[in-house]
DNA sequence: TTTCGTCAAGAGCACTGCTCTCGGTTTTGA
DNA sequence: TCAAAACCGAGAGCAGTGCTCTTGACGAAA
């Protein structure tokens, strides 16, 4: 374990910087973001950024990665510091820490959870972070089975399905009865909806008091999963 | 009432035409379409095509509003050829339409409920089609109230969230119980979030059957609303 | 028939991502 | 210690973009 080089601390330091300079021109210019905007905000000439980031969307993938690395750390800090017995707490905790993290950082959300840019594909770098928010919600559930708070419907899902949620529970890691997974999940999904609605503006210019609201449709899915109140 | 002049028919042909291209090139380029390209492909020049739309963003704007028509149309002819009184049956051919005309056309979609294109603001032309698909959701538990097949549950929201609520049915037209137009809205939102996620491929490389799962998913919340089976 | 509105074309501006070359600096290894 | 290798920033340049403006041709209306 040598200490790193002068070139590679300067070079770490500009690959930071430049990141955050482009993190604030994604905030107002949106996910179309100029390589030679943040390469002027940085007195620098454009070709220079490409001495730290092989293209554009090498740059865009980055940002992803620290966003949902980001979003991950938000949500399961949340979860982590809320009495493990209160299901029901947990799952609020960890769905308000990702509306307030989205909140706070809407580009950046946008660039997780939006349509997809066009040429751009997602590398195989990114499954695992994005998963951590639904992790942490299905760990939730995972939890209360295993300390007899919440207890399995007994309900069975249809063949074709039941096999492919169990798939689902094998991939995630998490070992939950398939028909409470799909609960679950429709959480998360439902979550995601809430979120995307809000930020993109496109529900509610009514609709002002909207803390209350997104606690209240979380805890319908709350109900639909069955957790219990502290 | 006068036939329209030769000139204004050929003008109504190529403003079709263009935004016929375009959807093309919608569904291969994404939502950044140049407007030189479509020039070219209708072997124009990239000027011409300002004599029709002055803008690219009227052109995405015009696009946009076909889109939520057609959309709205989708989903509203499903639940128009489904018994009445069957609650859930509309639920499910509702949600189905929607599916449907999404994954046919997932460039549209996208530029319908994606991340909004950073300088462009939707005019509000556009709020009155895009709230087709929810009131379509929604009437169908007016419908079911209605009818008597749909108790209320007596269920009352907290105060400051069930003004709102309620000013959102009047803004929806709509004459529901607030909890009950609370948890059809959820339903929307989930709705919107299953089709998302199965279009953005954020979820599930695993989950091959995917009509069982988005039926059982939508089933869920219809079970959350309280819908009967036929 | 003449005038007026419409049209396509072309040149041009400012911008983009990206490549390549050219000097200068730093690190490395013999 | 000193030359070779790696790295770095600047600049020019290419192909592409949205958009504006001007020019000349055409068709419809007065």
């Amino acid at each position: 374990m040598v200490a790193p080089s002068l070139r590679a601390r300067v070079r770490a330091g500009m690959i930071d910087e430049i990141k955050a300079v482009a993190r604030r021109h994604l905030a107002t210019d949106g996910a179309n973001l100029s390589l030679r905007a943040v390469a002027r905000d940085m007195g620098m000439v454009s070709s220079a950024i490409y001495r730290y980031f092989p293209s554009r969307d090498d740059l865009l993938t980055a940002l992803i990665l620290d966003a949902y690395e980001a979003l991950g750390d938000a949500v399961e800090a949340a979860d982590a510091s809320t009495d493990r017995a209160d299901l029901r707490g947990r799952w609020h905790a960890a769905c308000r820490a990702a509306r307030s993290w989205a909140l706070a950082h809407p580009a950046e959300y946008a660039l997780l959870y939006g349509s997809p840019v066009p040429g751009y594909a997602a590398p195989d770098d990114t499954v695992a972070p994005a998963q951590r928010p639904p992790v942490t919600l299905v760990g939730i559930l995972r939890d209360g089975v295993a300390a007899g708070l919440l207890a399995p419907s007994g309900e069975e899902l249809p063949e074709p399905l039941r096999s492919d949620v169990a798939e689902l529970a094998a991939l995630l890691a998490v070992d939950l009865p398939p028909a409470l997974l799909a609960r679950g999940m429709a959480g998360w999904t439902q979550l995601f909806g809430l979120i995307s609605f809000e930020l993109f503006g496109r529900i509610n210019r009514t609709l002002p008091h909207r803390d209350e609201y997104f606690d209240h449709q979380t805890g319908l899915m709350a109900d639909l999963i069955g957790l219990p109140a502290a």
